[in-house]
DNA sequence: AAATATTACTTGCATTTTGCAATTAATTGT
DNA sequence: ACAATTAATTGCAAAATGCAAGTAATATTT
């Protein structure tokens, strides 16, 4: 018998009863501080319906009234926003060589953060053990209140194994799965694994997507490697496994250099941070025009590069043209409105992002580069911890089923 | 003020009954024929619900019992489909040399078909014409029955602006707007325009993607030039002006040749039908080895390439890999797990399949490649003109404010 | 300072839709 | 012929929304 894709399921009277709080939950979120009338008109309900709506919700304590409004004439709003007391969010993120364990409230801010760097004889499941260490300390306090945890992984990260496929450093990585220890060890809460590419573009577009009304919003963070998260009306794009958005393995060029996934010419050999590096040091030897030496680390270039350095400028611009490569065949395939760079490569400023810039604009046909703003991700968060934090929320206080009348204070965790 | 993305609405009771109303409709489209006891199981609502909404949809015309269905036990359910007697779907496919006119009933039958040729020194006003000459003999019989018309056209095409931005050969049509003639001549009949590479991977979705389960399908056609679309859980992805796909002018090397669209060694310079052939006419000049001359056609290399002629063997396999960096590419971005190659190349049969299956294996990480199935289109029907069918039901039938009780009725076109 | 206009929120009632449970319908197997 | 099984229908209760009227709070006008 043939399968179908995706049954839709038709909606019943309860089913839109969730529907309607897990709305509501979104504009309460999406604007942080809304009244019942701004409600009703953003999502044509009517004004009875949403105060009905919210009563419920305060009782549950995921809403909470927290001031009057000002506005012109009339009643002043009463502020509404998600209830800062009741509940938590725990954040995991885990990188190459340091890990990091947040505490979030429902609004977003971090109660707690603790970041650990991980020694490079340290095992995986030594480090697992400090990750529940830290974790621990807030169950002591707060199990009832956890709603869920969300660890980010750096990719490629195949969703359906929850498994790194190409930790080239850290191979360890690829056998220990910390995902379903941390499910093993926390059998009452309920684990959602990201990639910290795609929860970034999250938060990037939650910080500046929505301002800038993106429909189509690409996140590429250049630094260790080349990354992206796609974001579409609002949704990290996945693919099939959960790896799309692997521009560090798109090609540039089909007859460079081989890569370690096996094609040739990938962006990530030309842009990384590494091969930055290596490509300075190598010219730097015999090079007077240069005050970089063969011993020059990333913060050298960055400085040097911003008062001008020959050396420093033609390599970054290089990187930049390499880049811009990339990203035209991006563009080309997903038509975007909104590019965002972010990650160490930020540092080398907006001259660096002009030139990456000026390089697109050369390769793309004028009505779609017109369509497209490029900015820097000028934001102070942790973007990684940030986006896994609203991962969590999306897969829990904005799914309607979750949100039933009663259903968190009666479940508690693990929904 | 800051705005707000996709401010998504709330869902009132009337909308309860739309909602589900179209979801029944869906689930009937994908099923073709199908009884009220499996409607119900499949989107989860009561059985006395779809009698009552089916009952409605009965007397709207829209849906119609046809068969008693063959089962192991009990009653016989009685089969149901989308009525092929009352409504009826127009679709336009403009293309470089020719244009079709075809009419659907819902169940996407073609009742009609009508394929002119578009001579050289014919301007774009003088095909309007014609093309309006074939709807009109539609009209006359059953204007109070057509829910839309579907208009394909060939890309890069401006979704936003309804205007193709680079015909190479035919530049008139980027100035002669056949989008809004259309709407100016039928202004009480809804015009719905996409671009034709998407629509076929619609229709194929539909045809084969279903049936396999995919999560995200990428059809790419290789032909005249190289479009593609990508089909997520059902959904063409248009990307934010509907010029998403664009895979003909991503660069497979960066120090390729100069393309039109201002980019190097963009795909559709290796790998399109003239590309093809240009490369074997040279090179059949003082080559022995080989049938082949050089005027030869293009049906010529596809005979000489299923008897094994050297040249022709060799020139589309190069081509095969040239392809294979262009899909592993994008297969990097979006991660599929289908994919599907269509048009003229397809004649070339399974050998060429094989070939690019082969370098695309080669360069991608395993625990991708295993994800993926690559097939050819191996289906009869005109896609383009299958999937602009099926693009127009997606916004008319499909949209639950469309189908409220009586609303086709009563309002008969331009819903 | 009181009255009026304006906007925000709340409450009671009617409408509507769904689900449940009982009923009717149609078919196979014993 | 009768039980068992599955499909479809119908009457009734439950539940959620919208409407309209009412209360609350603030600015503006008189």
């Amino acid at each position: 018998m043939i399968k179908f894709y995706q049954p839709q399921k038709g909606i019943s009277l309860k089913g839109v009863q969730e529907f309607n709080r897990s709305v509501i939950l979104k504009v309460i979120h999406e604007r942080g501080v809304c009244s019942r009338a701004t409600i009703s008109s953003e999502i044509e309900l009517d004004q009875a319906t949403i105060t009905r709506a919210i009563t419920q919700l305060i009782e549950d304590g995921i809403v909470e009234e927290v001031s009057l409004m000002k506005g012109q004439r009339g009643r002043r709003s009463i502020g509404l926003s998600l209830d800062s007391g009741r509940f938590r969010v725990i954040v995991v993120r885990l990188q190459r060589l340091s890990f990091s364990v947040a505490l979030f409230d429902l609004l977003g801010n971090t109660l707690d953060l603790v970041e650990n760097a991980i020694p490079s004889q340290q095992s995986p499941k030594q480090t697992f053990g400090k990750i529940v260490e830290i974790i621990d300390t807030h169950l002591v306090k707060l199990k009832e209140s956890i709603i869920g945890i969300g660890v980010s992984l750096p990719g490629p990260f195949l969703e359906k194994d929850e498994r790194i496929i190409l930790m080239t450093e850290s191979p360890d990585w690829q056998v220990f799965n910390l995902i379903s220890e941390l499910r093993g060890y926390y059998d009452e809460i309920s684990i959602f694994s990201n990639h910290d590419a795609k929860s970034a573009a999250l938060a990037v577009w939650r910080e500046m997507g929505i301002a800038l009304e993106s429909k189509v919003m690409l996140y590429i963070s250049v630094g260790q490697g080349v990354g992206s998260g796609l974001v579409v009306n609002g949704l990290v794009f996945k693919g099939s496994q959960g790896i799309a958005g692997e521009v560090g393995h798109t090609s540039i060029d089909m007859n460079g250099p081989l890569c370690k996934c096996g094609n040739y010419g990938c962006l990530e050999l030309y842009t990384s941070r590494l091969a930055l590096i290596r490509s300075i040091q190598q010219k730097a030897k015999n090079n007077s025009e240069t005050s970089l030496t063969e011993d020059a680390s990333f913060a050298d270039v960055v400085s040097a590069y911003h008062v001008g350095d020959d050396l420093a400028v033609t390599e970054v611009e290089r990187v930049a043209n390499y880049l811009a490569q990339g990203i035209v065949n991006y563009i080309n395939l997903i038509n975007p409105d909104l590019i965002i760079l972010g990650d160490e490569f930020m540092a080398f400023g907006d001259t660096f992002l002009k030139a990456v810039d000026k390089s697109v604009k050369a390769s793309v046909l004028p009505s779609i580069y017109q369509n497209i703003r490029m900015q820097l991700a000028n934001i102070e968060e942790d973007l990684v911890l940030k986006g896994s934090f609203l991962y969590v929320l999306e897969h829990t206080l904005f799914v309607p089923s979750n949100v039933a009348p009663g259903k968190l204070m009666e479940e508690g965790l693990g929904i």
